[in-house]
RNA sequence: GUGGGCGUAGCUCAGUCGGUUAGAGCGCCGGAUUGUGGUUCCGGAGGUCGCCGGUUCGAAUCCGGUCGCCCACCCCA
């Protein structure tokens, strides 16, 4: 035992290789899926002023922020979420840039608090947005994005969904409803934590707020049948409800054009805690409804502004990797690991190492993954390596290959070999002319890649 | 921050009422095998029973504290 040891600050991950691997998968898959809808990546500090935080969510978030003052005596945090880093960065420099912006990030973020099943104090987030149009072809965009990010990781349909809704429709009920302005914010808040608290401690929370007996009921009904169909009956007569349906309508129109259709649902209780968002709101979540969200975005036209920018309308989405891990774990969806190495060296005697260096070497050149055994080792052990290894070639040198000037290629899933002089193994590589294992055409950097997984 | 559950080998776990030297499977290392891998067989290493303290002749086992993990709450980026 060491004197002292040290264990992971808790809430925080280790990624061994073959966790490497699954994280690695993902963020391919969500630069894959963004760069395809045009989107530009970047990235920003992980380290900001605190007040960028505090100034949108007030003191309490401080409690929330992993955060401290710095040796110049600035109090910063490290960074909760992307999207006060996205419109402080826009702030500066969006006047020049044609709208709109299509941007993308794939950053750590940090909270300090409790950790539990999909949550920690850091996890990766994909940020997809777009700012400067307040077209909801953009919030349908953004969405069809989140989608595809979850579908090209091999989930489909039966496997998770999106739940959205309208903060403006939210409110145009509450006032139909002849619930205070001043009330909204809280209303908003109640239904959030209404699939959670229960019906009977909602209804109470609603009646606190000074709803009466009708607003009270109907939203409680709302909330626990919160489908399209209710809503058109409920207000068949309130035009102001109808017409503040109509985004969402046409979002999912463009939405059931894209073929996506079978992935967006209608769902009343869906409004996001942050108070930035200003308009259509979404969360995705698995369909067997055993984690939390996997996603949550939405239109936020006023935050570009409030952060001094240029008045921009916006659109976007965090998606963390925690939860979708679990889901495709629990999905089966974990690519297995890649073996790290194409070809291995194996030579009988002391006197054929230098020839198995150089081969090692030049194949290397060539873009082979070679490893050999690092000492002497009979060929059982050396072959057994190579297996382990998961190598498809063994390259066989001995005396009576040495003293031709040639390998014996050894094709470990058939056992098939061939002993072929080594500048013709340098020159038309391993497969060779003979199709041993034949190869895809692929060159050989890219043999042994991880099967891609590409939705339809 | 609050409440509950759980901490035994690298992993998954067993361990009787408190009783001798804490076990299994998998994995790891070595050998059977000095020109041919995967299978098999044999052997080996690896544990302060999370940590600290208490009760006891004796603690993995009982009690207290603490740390960590999990679950729920709070909060939700």
């Amino acid at each position: 035992m060491p004197p002292q040891s040290f264990s992971r600050l808790p809430g925080f991950r280790d990624f061994v290789p073959g966790e490497l691997a699954l994280r690695n998968h993902v963020f391919e898959t969500w630069r894959r899926v963004s760069t395809r809808y045009g989107f530009h990546e970047y990235d920003g500090p992980p380290l900001e002023p605190l007040g960028l935080y505090v100034e949108k969510s007030g003191e309490e978030i401080v409690e929330q922020l992993y955060n401290f003052d710095d040796k110049g005596g600035r109090p910063v945090a490290l960074r909760p979420e992307m999207t006060p880093t996205l419109a402080r960065i826009l702030a500066e420099r969006s006047r020049g840039m044609p709208k709109p912006i299509r941007w993308f990030s794939l950053p750590q973020l940090f909270r300090y608090e409790r950790s539990q099943r999909g949550r920690l104090r850091e996890h990766f987030q994909l940020n997809v947005d777009i700012v400067g149009e307040s077209g909801v072809a953009a919030d349908a965009e953004v969405l069809a994005v989140a989608v595809d990010a979850v579908r090209g990781l091999g989930l489909g349909e039966d496997d998770f969904v999106a739940r959205v809704n309208d903060r403006r429709l939210v409110t145009r009920v509450l006032t139909a409803l002849g619930v205070a302005a001043d009330r909204h914010q809280d209303c908003l808040a109640v239904i959030d934590k209404a699939s959670r608290a229960g019906a009977d401690a909602t209804d109470a929370k609603l009646r606190a707020l000074g709803l009466d007996e009708v607003a009270t009921e109907t939203l409680g009904g709302l909330i626990a049948d919160g489908t399209w169909e209710h809503m058109s009956q409920r207000f068949a007569r309130a035009p102001s409800v109808l017409e503040a349906m109509r985004p969402l309508a046409e979002h999912r129109a463009i939405l059931d054009a894209m073929g996506l259709g079978g992935y967006v649902e209608f769902d009343f209780t869906v409004v996001r805690g942050l108070a930035y968002y200003t308009g259509i709101v979404f969360e995705l979540f698995d369909r067997a409804g055993e984690l939390r969200a996997i996603c949550g975005g939405g239109r936020y036209d006023r935050l570009l502004e409030l952060v001094g920018g240029e008045p921009l309308p916006a659109v976007g989405f965090g998606m963390g990797d925690v939860v979708l891990a679990e889901l495709l774990r629990d999905r089966g969806l974990v690519p297995p690991e890649a073996p790290a190495c194409d070809c291995w060296i194996v030579w009988v005697g002391d006197g054929e190492r230098d020839l198995g260096m150089s081969l090692a070497h030049r194949l290397r050149a060539s873009g082979y993954r070679v490893m050999y055994s690092l000492r002497p080792q009979g060929l059982g052990k050396q072959l057994k390596a190579a297996n382990r290894a998961g190598a498809a070639y063994a390259v066989i040198i001995g005396p009576d290959e040495a003293a031709s000037a040639s390998a014996t290629v050894r094709d470990l899933n058939t056992g098939i070999q061939d002993t072929r002089p080594i500048e013709s193994l340098i020159e038309s590589g391993l497969a060779g002319d003979h199709g041993i294992a034949a190869g895809s055409g692929t060159s050989p950097s890219l043999r042994g890649g991880r099967p891609e997984q590409e939705e339809a």
